[in-house]
DNA sequence: TATGAAGCTTGACGTTGCGTCAAGGTCAAG
DNA sequence: CTTGACCTTGACGCAACGTCAAGCTTCATA
């Protein structure tokens, strides 16, 4: 062994290649104390040794362990145990685990939902009306054409149009739906305003073309007596929240 | 189309409490554009109807599910498909699951290093030797039975006791590590002293009895040729230091 | 009507661990 | 002397708000 320590000394980026990082990543933990450089030059630069570089291995250990600086320091400082502390990281880390799983359960049957719907609701455009018993009084407010119009009508969109359409649609179930099942009363402000979503979303589908009481307050006995659609508005008592906030607002607003 | 719909409107804690949610993020959903109040007042108070606090259920919900504010932007602007949006960010989170349950494993397998690095210098004290060229002259010298005799002193121990010793070997160790990468010399007075604090801890791990020369500087020699010290003293040369630093003292103070 | 308690407003900083310019000094080589 | 590589010190940015701070407004009382 040497008797003068004649410690060959890096450049901070000689330390920070050795270990993989980067200067940037140095100077922050010189910031906060958490690793100096063993000596600094009269231009500023950083020189570190041998024992520098050896802290700063554990340093990134512990980091990619992912325990946080500041308990890492207090660790280096031997203020707390190692193992302690990565036995209380650890209870964090599989809460956080276990936070994960449950949102990806969440998006899992949000996806699945959402795509059930969107199904629903194409359909319900373009061809609900087929099997209804409205039909004859829709073909003539709408005109026997009406899904060849609703085709036209979605042919000339753009594709963000068409998306933006789609969104609102399912937006539209989604809030109704919502709506019914946190007990609003049909005469409700958010009741009502959807009801005016769900008057504008016809008319847009319709090229603006108004759209009477009658077959406004007519779609909504419709939603209540087609199965179909107390299935995809929360269950017939949903339906019926949907026909009563309609012809609350037909009330109101058309006639 | 619509008459003014007169809709019923919220103040800002209304809304928040509705949604379960704070003003203050109102207010910054504002500014990021994400949701804005239906009605502002001549004195600056935000106002906002069902319609926005339909639109802020459907911005929690998806907030939830773990989506970011600029992608539920695009959501429910239309210009991204929710249901593309949310298998994307299923991704995601599957992706940072696994990473998550690699570091789970990689804290667990470090506590248990960690854990039995310290049985490991316990052991190394009793029957380390088991493996090493200085079996016989060991066991002549602490006796065949040097591991029942250690476990009973750890056993005769408090829990503090136990905690105490098990630091002090961290430290010891430690101490050895830094000294070594600092270059210093075996002949000084910091490596002296550590290999003093060496010789009093071997001498404690077994009822203070005594440690002979031959017995000391072997076990340098063996911390040199068996791997493991290499590693836990910081490399081949952190063993070399350790025992010549042991040399020095045994030649000083042991016969 | 005066007043005090709520409630509202607009800043603006703090959080975590650096990445990323920006503007400029230092050093070895050609 | 110039070039290019490497170094320095700021300082902003990020994600999604929490948390004061200072100063209005409104409402319910006394």
């Amino acid at each position: 062994m040497s008797m003068t320590p004649e410690v060959t000394t890096y450049s901070i980026q000689d330390v920070a290649k050795a270990a993989g990082t980067t200067s940037r990543t140095l100077r922050h933990y010189q910031d906060i104390g958490l690793l100096m450089p063993s000596r600094t030059g009269h231009n500023g630069y950083r020189y570190y040794d041998g024992q520098a570089l050896l802290r700063l291995q554990r340093i990134l250990l512990l980091r990619q362990l992912g325990l946080g600086l500041p308990e890492i320091t207090k660790v280096l400082e031997g203020t707390r145990d190692t193992t302690a502390a990565l036995r209380r990281h650890l209870e964090l880390l599989m809460q956080e685990r276990d936070r994960l799983e449950l949102q990806i359960a969440s998006v899992k049957t949000t996806i699945d939902k959402t795509e059930r719907g969107e199904q629903l609701m194409a359909k319900e455009m373009f061809d609900g009306f087929d099997h209804t018993q409205y039909k004859e009084e829709v073909e003539e407010r709408w005109g026997k054409d009406a899904y060849a119009k609703g085709d036209r009508w979605w042919r000339g969109m753009s594709d963000a149009e068409r998306a933006s359409w789609k969104e609102q649609s399912k937006q539209l179930l989604a809030d109704w739906v919502a709506a019914g099942q946190s007990g609003l009363a049909a005469e409700s402000a958010e009741a009502q305003a959807l009801a005016q979503r769900q008057y504008d979303w016809l008319a847009s589908a319709n090229d603006g073309q108004e759209v009477s009481f009658d077959y406004f307050t007519g779609l909504g006995d419709m939603y209540v007596a087609d199965p179909r659609f107390g299935t995809n508005y929360g269950g017939e008592q949903g339906a019926t929240f949907v026909r009563d906030a309609m012809k609350v607002y037909a009330d109101g607003h058309l006639k």
